[in-house]
Order: structure tokens, then C-alpha cells, then sequence
DNA sequence: GGTAATTATCAGGTAAGCCTTAACATTTAT
DNA sequence: ATAAATGTTAAGGCTTACCTGATAATTACC
């Protein structure tokens, strides 16, 4: 397997578990920002290989063979964001684009060796679950701040990886294992209030769905960096 | 600049430095396994942007822009080296094939961060000597094995960076750092006979050559594992 | 149930990086 | 000085992964 087409099933494994439903290829060409004809022919290529079936006008969905494709180099991805940011001390918004290029030069030797270096851990700089080696993704019952009850207090545990928003809640002052208390929220201006180091903020419902945060005992309003 | 460019540059920069005189386009097809022509027109290609200087019928040389490109590969590839002997623990036979690939998806950036990371070491496993950022190669005053004393005891500190070598070496037995006694050199049967924890290895001029060494008082016989 | 919108596919094209075959140029060695 | 050896290059081909434009199949909606 070639870089393509590793990009090819993380986007699919990405998109297919957002939503559960096939893939279109239309869908597919936009996330990729390729043309829907190249997308046409890679998918088929892709199926041939049995890495995924694809249902013209339904949509592609990934094989067992592919998912485990996927979420491997997905563990590969964030045991580098982890050696990056732990160990080499990069900043949260720096280790994506290179761990994007690590993950697909990792060998399984090379995979298990890192995780066991790292002390394996089990969840990326962002908070997100690293899988298992068996290719199990661990699924935390995480509450989105949206979901979050206002005048009770949380740490902020899981990010998503995207340079925008991450640099976005970097301006904000905003960082992983931050805890914050939410003060209000806003359904006509779609805005959420959080009190974080005795200040206000305000975060759009837009990015605060993509936050999740665990709950934390009342009082307790201080600031943990966790690095 | 893609792994296929890269790869002439590292392969031209060692048979260069092997021997100082520009490199036939016959001689890189035999060492990259690729026909005269590919080469051909990969040169010119690499001409055009700079990286070398050719010369038909006399040969390419790298240029200073070159240079840099290749000894910053060097670079890349014996900091993945160290990292995987000395944190994740592979063994020396190993570590070449992951580097090889590593090296090509390694930033500036990382390149420093994983410098810093490691301590700032001044050689590979191999003994090899690690560039410096500033793209200046350290050159010690070594021996080779062939110009070891009979009587007089050594230390095994560099050994070529190739699989086969390796692997041989491991198979008699000997390893980097340790000390052994050059008992003979026989001409006739270009053999070295060696005293290794007190047992005689033979080892032809062929890989005697390849391998350096640091003299060490008389009497020392001790095996230093340097692992 | 017919038409519009969406989705898929066919045909043909480009660039990179490899290839072979065969002709041609230069060097070298006798 | 010339033949043999060596080195170069032109011509044409292949594969991969991308592209555009045009056409066909399917689905959605009034």
C-alpha cells in the first residue's frame, strides 16, 4: 500500500464512522479535493483489493481488511503526534502534519516498538483514543460541551486534530486538561460562556461541539497544563 | 525533492566520497539497479535543478547544493538510526531499513528536535560519524583493520552501514566496541586472525577492510558490549 | 411519471519515473 | 589509426495517479 491510498481509507474510516452511512464518491472527491473521476477509479481499485466495497450510487464502505488498515495507521499517526509532542516537546498544533507523514513509513516492528517506548499510552495529545494493536478503538463515554450543564465545572480531555480549531482555542487561551466551568448557554446567539482562569470566554456552538470535556467536582476552577 | 531524487544524491555522495572522482552514470544504474537510460534522464534532471554537474563521458559530480542535500540525508538517516538502537532498542542489523525510510519524511524541524532529543550524539550505532547541522561531516583519524599490528590490541568503533556486513559480523561474533587482539595477517590466505574473549576468529581482508578500529593499551582483552 | 439534479462512467490526456531496443559518439588500448 | 570497449541518447512503451469534458444511469421531487 502506497501513501494514495492509505489517505484514501483514513478518509473513508473518518467520514464512515462520523455518520455510519456509505461514502459517495462525491463526498469522497471533496474531502479529498480530488477530481470525482480519480476517486471513481481509485475505489474500484481500492475494491479489487478487497480493502472496500463499493455500491455505485450508494456509496463505499470499508471491508474488515480496510478498517483494520485504517485504524492501524490512525494508531501510527497518534503514537508520533505522542512521540512529538511528549518527547520532542512540539506544541499541539505543530504534530499533525508531521505525524501525517511518519505514519505511512511506520513498519508493525517499528509501530510496537515506539508504543512501547511511549509507555503505552492511550490517548493521543489531542485526547483522541489510540487503538489497540489488535485494532480496537477504545470509546470513552465523553460528553461534548454542548452537552455540558451549566454552572457545573469540566476538563477539557479531547480535541479534534485540525490545525483551525486548534489554533483557534490556542488564541483562545483554551488548552487540553484545562478546567473551566460553564456559565451559560446561549441559543440565540449560539454562543457557550465559559469561566476559565477567572475569565469569561465565549465559544461558538460550532466549535464547542467538536470539544469534550469529563466532569469534574464543583469548586475545583484550577488550571492544569497537563504537559 | 521525492525519494527517487534523493536516493541519487545519498548514492552519489557516498560513491564520490568513496573515491573523489565524478560517477559514471553505468556505475549509479549498477549501485541504484536501474537501466543507463532512467539514470540518463534522471541526471539531467537533477542537472537542471542544480543538484549535480554532468559531464558525459567524464561523470556527475554533486554540486555545493547537492552536497548539502545528501550529507543532510546522512544526517536524518544515522539520527533515526541512533534512536532506534539506543530508545527503541533494535538491534544493529535492524536499524538501517526503518532509517531508510524515515530519513525521507524528516523536517528540518524534527531533524533538530530529534537531535536535541538524543542527546546531541556525534556517531551512529555504526560508528558512522553523524554530520552536523551545519552539513560539516567530522572525519577521525581511524585505522582500519588492515593496518592493525599483529601483537597489538584493539577496539572495534566503525563498521560499514550494510546488512550483509552485519549480519556476518554478528554470526562471528563480533560486535562494535569490542576489544580484540590482531594475532596475525596471513597474505597467502588474505586472513586475519583475530583474539576475541579469549577464542581465535579468522576474518578476511575483503570485510577487514571495511571495518575500524582504535588501539587500546596491551593488555586489555575485555569485551565492551557498548549497549 | 416526467424532468431536474445527482452520481457514475467513458474516452482521452498529462507528468513522473521507470523500462527496452537500437543507433550513435567517444575513449582506450593495441 | 583503428577496432573494441564503453558511454550516450533517441524512440517508443508501461504504470500510477492524477486531470477535463462529454455522456449515461439513477434518484429525487413536483
Amino acid at each position: 500500500m502506497n501513501r494514495g491510498e492509505e489517505d484514501y481509507l483514513k478518509v473513508l474510516y473518518e467520514l464512515q464512522t462520523a455518520d455510519g452511512k456509505p461514502v459517495s464518491n462525491a463526498t469522497l472527491a471533496l474531502t479529498l479535493d480530488h477530481s470525482v473521476q480519480s476517486v471513481n477509479e481509485m475505489i474500484k481499485k481500492l475494491a479489487a483489493k478487497n480493502f472496500v466495497v463499493y455500491t455505485p450510487y450508494l456509496g463505499t464502505r470499508l471491508t474488515q481488511s480496510g478498517t483494520t488498515a485504517a485504524v492501524s495507521l490512525l494508531r501510527k499517526h497518534r503514537l508520533w503526534e505522542y512521540f512529538l509532542h511528549e518527547k520532542l516537546h512540539y506544541s499541539w498544533e505543530e504534530i499533525h502534519e508531521e505525524a501525517e507523514l511518519l505514519e505511512h513509513v511506520t513498519s508493525t516492528r517499528l509501530e510496537e516498538a515506539l508504543f512501547d517506548f511511549l509507555g503505552r499510552p492511550s490517548y493521543c495529545p489531542h485526547g483522541n483514543p489510540i487503538p489497540t494493536l489488535e485494532g480496537l478503538m477504545p470509546q470513552l463515554p465523553l460528553i461534548s460541551l454542548m452537552e455540558a450543564e451549566p454552572g457545573n465545572s469540566y476538563r477539557l480531555v479531547r480535541v479534534p486534530d485540525e490545525q483551525q480549531v486548534l489554533t483557534y482555542l490556542l488564541n483562545i487561551g483554551l488548552a487540553l486538561g484545562n478546567s473551566m466551568q460553564v456559565v451559560r448557554q446561549d441559543t440565540v446567539s449560539d454562543i457557550i460562556t465559559l469561566k476559565l482562569r477567572h475569565e469569561h470566554i465565549a465559544i461558538g456552538f460550532k466549535v464547542a461541539q467538536l470539544l469534550y470535556v469529563e466532569p469534574i467536582p464543583n469548586k475545583v476552577q484550577s488550571t492544569h497544563p497537563d504537559e
